[in-house]
RNA sequence: GCCUCGAUGGCGGAAUUGGUAGACGCGGCGGAUUCAAAAUCCGUUUCUGGUGACAGAGUGGGAGUUCGAUUCUCCCUCGAGGCACCA
């Protein structure tokens, strides 16, 4: 064994065992339990960032540790490659998006690899080839057929000046990116799947996931947002163009139907568009809510505002003649597009009633009274007796329920409905470089699918965009075609799908990632999935994870796979963060400066005070801890640390600064502590080593510091296993491990069974780094004698008759102060312990002139004496 | 605006079911080794008062439940993630 620790040596060594033995290529072995660890896969946008490194360590921390339990594990890796980044890259290099993202692809496997992952790298796949998408776009014509899928308008960003479509990403302040016009909604044909239909099986089998974090089913459960409530028409005599009709709207609260005051109606409302027809003034304000991007947030957040109409519609109940408006709070893609608005218990509909002057009519009696005086109470809103509603004056929610809803019912004026909050997925981008939509339009036959066997539509890579469209609908020679039902000159879509489609199966296709015959082998796919671990950011916790449900269940309603979920157990990593510098600049603007190139000053404690440039000795602006990016500068590149450290330091000091569902704040000289921390190992190990191979540990004759060390080791199993196995803490479990060395570098080294006792105290240590730090791990276990390499060995197992202890230390309080300590029988009675506590000098002390009242003996843990 | 989560020493973080707050690491301070430095090792390190023994305070802020609260409940402040075309 080196004396030095070398990592260089040590990891080319233990990947190339790995590579020569193939020790990570699986498959469907019969009989032995498999496990499926997945890690979201990158976009390939040019290099690895620590986010990667720390997303990738983790699942393969996790896919380590199953190996050692025996398990048959698949690590697969691939790469997520369609996108928006590639046709930026285009713009601004000249190169085309297909090029650009090869060679990235080419540069982050080796980086992935110098990483040591155990990764069937033979499952490797692109989602933008055609071997891939092909079934994607078979999917999609399966399920077109089935009605799935299905054409409708819906908004989009539009850049007037560029004359095309853009991302919300791309709508900054309501302008374009590059033009800077300001951007207009613009109604388009796109093609939707039916997600809605799938809302009550997505909302309910959140419950069959107990492996997922609280959390993110909350968030689900919320996105999904199911309402039980009633559907209520507002009948009208007359609209714009003279005819009588129905106003539909949808609302959770009947029970407030006396109260309502207005109705308002969406911008983009039919109703609304009708009359802007025929009023200009409307028409400016109509065309004014389309100014701006159609993000939510933008939209929630903007001021509320609003127009009468001069239409009324008809209170269903009381035939009440109540005022038609526009409104900018009201969402189109939600319920009706219109409301009916009860300013009395609805906050917004309260604001916009102050706002304009419109009638206020408390009709529940709530905790805060019987009117509502502005401004706002949250008490407004709750559900209380009936008051002001004539004939339902002293129901209560449930009873005026049933009652309004029966005369609505007898007047053929509303019924009781269901309503989510999830919408259609719209999957259309007028966009290049993605997946091509299988469909051709013809004059005659309408929208026809691709026949299977012309699949796959191969999306032509040569191109590179302008930013001005999609250059498919440039290019005849990829549109122009024949109707494959009629035989005459037809259109092919260039649309393209929307890039969270391929990674809504991409698991899926891992079990069986170069099979010809199908989207996957049913075989090999209900071998492997569900999925038992999938790691990835919790900025997907939404729509990436919502989406990948949503296909599972259509691939199993397809026949291709049995199980219900495609991921049992779901770890959300949180970010990699980092200090940032800055200096500002004359004209305001700020200049961001890395890390690495930033000298900080501390005060006596080691505080930082300050910071200057390295290079120019002035000093920059210290401007907290942000996400590591590349508008603030502040990224550390994985690929020098690797150099400089090694992979193992790098996968260590990764999994020990945080637990991995938090933040991580990059530190290097916590990188430089953890490349420490390695050299001790390998250090003592050396040492070790050096001497003869040590004899058989006879465990029932240890002297009493023997049983000290060997209890520290056994404490270090206990808590690795359960802190990797089971709470997924890998830096409670490394603290347990550095805890462990600490006490084995003070151990004596004197008798046999004190090197005994280092080997076995060694070997573990080599055991519970090995799925943090592999390829150390690989060199200590050859070094400690074994020929079978460390991947192969299994868990260290507990010994739990080495953790006994005869005594035990007990807390003494006083009235739930700590006073003292107490060293007891580790069988004492409860009598024993309290009259000992009760002896204790210090109980003494704190209870003279008091009486106790009351003495609390917890086993184990302390006696609380209360007095006064 | 809405949904979700978080806040603990100088810093990252730990604390089983409500039971010793600060494990482990970083940084700081003091020392050993060295011609010197790097590396390594030893000691110390929540704050305040005290030479000290010791005492008091302390887990973002405010209230509550309890013998006992970082942990449970309510309110507030600040920060982060998501909001359907970034991935």
């Amino acid at each position: 064994m080196q004396e030095q620790y070398s990592p260089r040596d040590i990891e080319a060594a233990a990947q190339a065992e790995w590579n020569r033995t193939n020790a990570f290529q699986v498959n469907e072995t019969p009989d032995q339990e498999t496990f499926y660890c997945l890690s979201m896969f990158p976009y390939p946008s040019g290099k690895l960032h620590m986010g990667h490194v720390r997303n990738y360590t983790i699942g393969d921390v996790i896919a380590r540790y199953q190996r050692m339990q025996g398990k048959n594990v698949l690590q697969p890796m691939g790469w997520d490659a369609f996108g928006m980044p590639a046709e930026n890259a285009a713009m601004n290099n000249n190169v085309a998006p297909a090029s650009w993202t090869y060679s990235n692809i080419d540069y982050m496997r080796t980086q992935l690899q110098s990483l040591g992952l155990a990764v069937d790298w033979s499952r490797e796949f692109a989602t933008c080839t055609p071997e891939y998408y092909r079934w994607e776009q078979w999917l999609f014509t399966r399920l077109f057929q089935r009605g799935v899928i299905y054409r409708k308008n819906g908004t989009v960003n539009w850049d007037p000046v560029d004359q095309t479509v853009l991302a919300n990403e791309q709508v900054i302040d309501g302008k374009g990116w590059r033009s800077g016009a300001v951007i207009e909604k613009r109604e388009i044909p796109m093609y939707y799947f039916r997600i809605t239909d799938y809302a009550e099986e997505l909302l309910t089998s959140l419950d069959d996931l107990p492996g997922w974090p609280e959390q993110v089913k909350t968030m689900q459960r919320n996105w999904i947002g199911k309402s039980v409530g009633m559907e209520v028409q507002f009948p009208y005599d007359v609209d714009s163009i003279g005819e009588a009709g129905r106003l539909k709207v949808f609302t959770t609260r009947p029970d407030t139907l006396m109260g309502a005051t207005y109705v308002a109606v969406a911008a983009e409302h039919p109703l609304a568009t009708q009359a802007g027809a025929t009023n200009p003034q409307l028409q400016a304000f109509i065309d004014e809510c389309k100014r701006g991007g159609v993000a939510e947030a933008d939209i929630a957040t903007q001021e509320k505002k609003g127009l009468a109409t001069g239409l009324f519609v008809r209170h269903p109940v009381t035939d009440e003649k109540l005022p038609v408006w526009i409104a900018n709070y009201v969402l189109m893609t939600y319920g009706e597009g219109a409301v009916m608005a009860v300013p009395a218990h609805d906050e917004r509909d309260f604001a916009f009633a102050h706002a304009y002057d419109l009638p206020i009519r408390p009709v529940v009696r709530t905790s805060a009274g019987d009117e509502t005086p502005a401004p706002w109470q949250d008490a407004y809103a709750e559900k209380g007796v009936l008051i002001n509603s004539y004939e339902f004056d002293g129901m209560d929610f449930d009873s005026a329920l049933t009652a309004i809803g029966d005369v609505l019912k007898q007047k053929q004026l509303g019924e009781a409905r269901t309503q989510f909050r999830l919408r259609d997925w719209g999957i259309s981008r007028q966009r290049y470089w993605g997946c091509p939509i299988p469909i051709i339009h013809c004059d005659s036959c309408g929208d026809v699918l691709v026949p299977e066997d012309q699949l796959p539509v191969v999306l032509p890579e040569d191109v590179v965009p302008d930013g001005a469209g999609s250059p498919l609908a440039r290019m005849p020679e990829f549109y122009e075609c024949s109707c494959p039902t009629c035989g005459n000159p037809a259109r092919r879509e260039t649309d393209t799908m929307d890039t969270f489609v391929e990674s809504s199966w991409y698991f899926a296709r891992y079990a069986s990632p170069h099979y010809q015959q199908g989207l996957v082998d049913p075989k090999a796919a209900n071998h492997w999935l569900p999925v038992d671990q999938y790691i990835g950011g919790i900025e997907h916790a939404i729509l990436h994870l919502l989406y990948a449900r949503f296909f599972h269940k259509l691939m199993r309603d397809e026949g291709l796979l049995d199980s219900d979920e495609p991921f049992k157990n779901l770890l959300t990593q949180g970010m990699v963060i980092a200090e940032t510098y800055y200096r500002l600049e004359a004209n305001g603007g700020k200049t961001w400066f890395n890390p690495a190139d930033v000298t900080v000053e501390r005060d006596a404690k080691g505080k930082i005070v300050a910071a200057r440039l390295t290079s120019d000795g002035e000093p920059v602006v210290i401007g907290g801890v942000e996400k590591m990016s590349k508008s603030k500068n502040n990224g550390v590149d994985p690929q020098s640390m690797i150099e400089q450290y090694g992979a193992d330091t790098c996968r260590l000091f990764m999994m020990f600064a945080s637990p991995p569902d938090m933040s991580l704040e990059w530190s290097d000289t916590g990188v430089e502590g953890a490349h420490r921390f390695l050299r001790r190992v390998w250090r003592l190990a050396s040492q070790h080593t050096q001497g003869s191979r040590p004899t058989a540990l006879v465990t029932t004759s240890l002297t009493d510091e023997q049983k000290a060390v060997r209890r520290s080791i056994h404490l270090a199993i206990k808590q690795a296993s359960q802190d990797i196995g089971h709470n997924h803490k890998f830096n409670t479990a490394i603290a347990a491990v550095m805890t462990l060395m600490n006490v084995l570098e003070k151990a004596p080294q004197v008798s046999d069974q004190d090197r005994a006792l280092l080997q076995e105290g060694l070997e573990t240590v080599a055991l519970l780094l090995a799925p943090i730090t592999p390829h150390i791990s690989h060199g200590l276990w050859q070094a400690l004698g074994h020929s079978d390499p460390v991947i192969s060995a299994p868990w260290p197992q507990l010994d739990e008759s080495a953790l006994v202890q005869d005594t035990l230390q007990l807390v003494i309080q006083v009235n739930g102060k700590l006073r003292g300590h107490l060293e007891v029988a580790a069988h004492a009675s409860r009598e024993a312990v309290e009259a000992a506590a009760r002896q204790n000098e210090n109980v003494v002390r704190f209870t003279e002139g008091l009486s106790i009242r009351k003495v609390i003996v917890v086993p184990g843990k302390l006696v609380n004496i209360v007095a006064n």
